[in-house]
DNA sequence: GCCAACGTTGGC
DNA sequence: GCCAACGTTGGC
């Protein structure tokens, strides 16, 4: 089989390449940045069971990411420009809905509820110091405000949080 | 307050 | 469809 085939000319014929959006597949842990002079975590404390849709997202792969969340996913609260540490987690419990706060249909957000705060915040700095966190979105796309999270930085970040993981597996929804 | 990163916009 | 200008984010 050494024959090769005459490399079908990498010229445009019709399907170049598109961007094709890679389809977004939910780990199950996501990561969500907001201003706490904002909507801090406490603020989402206060929201209980309910939750409070995460709405304001106006940036498409932030977007896209809310989209593949699933019911029971879990979410790291992370506060940016002030605090700049992980204080809790959250966990979805709305699936993505269009963003009540404004009219273009385009714009869309799920639910989340807290579901217990970090007993140790972990800061930007300790993530950063994290040979085993170089590649996180944190670190890597600071600007993105909601990110995946593998399962392994998952657990790391919540080892570093002294968090206990009994019972808090993100539940195995079906797509 | 500064500025780097980066997403978006718009002219061509 | 490219790319420079522009605006925003967010760490420092």
């Amino acid at each position: 089989m050494t024959a090769k085939k005459p490399a079908p000319a990498p010229s445009k014929t019709s399907a170049t390449k598109r961007p094709a959006p890679k389809p977004i597949v939910s780990t199950g842990y996501w990561l969500f940045k907001s201003e706490p002079d904002v909507f801090s975590w406490e603020m989402l404390q206060a929201k209980g069971a309910a939750g409070e849709p995460w709405t304001g997202v106006r940036n498409y792969l932030a977007r896209n990411n809310m989209r593949a969340m699933r019911l029971g996913d879990l979410g790291f609260f992370y506060h940016s420009n002030i605090g700049l540490e992980i204080v809790g987690i959250c966990e979805v419990c709305a699936l993505s809905h269009p963003d009540a706060t404004t009219d273009d249909p385009k714009w869309d957000c799920v639910d989340v509820r807290a579901v217990r705060a970090l007993p140790k915040p972990v800061t930007l700095a300790d993530v950063k110091a994290n040979p085993k966190l170089a590649k996180m979105s944190l670190v890597t796309s600071m600007r993105l405000s909601v990110q995946p999270v593998t399962a392994e930085e998952w657990a790391e970040v919540c080892r570093m949080g002294h968090v206990d993981l009994k019972g808090l597996a993100p539940k195995k929804n079906k797509r």
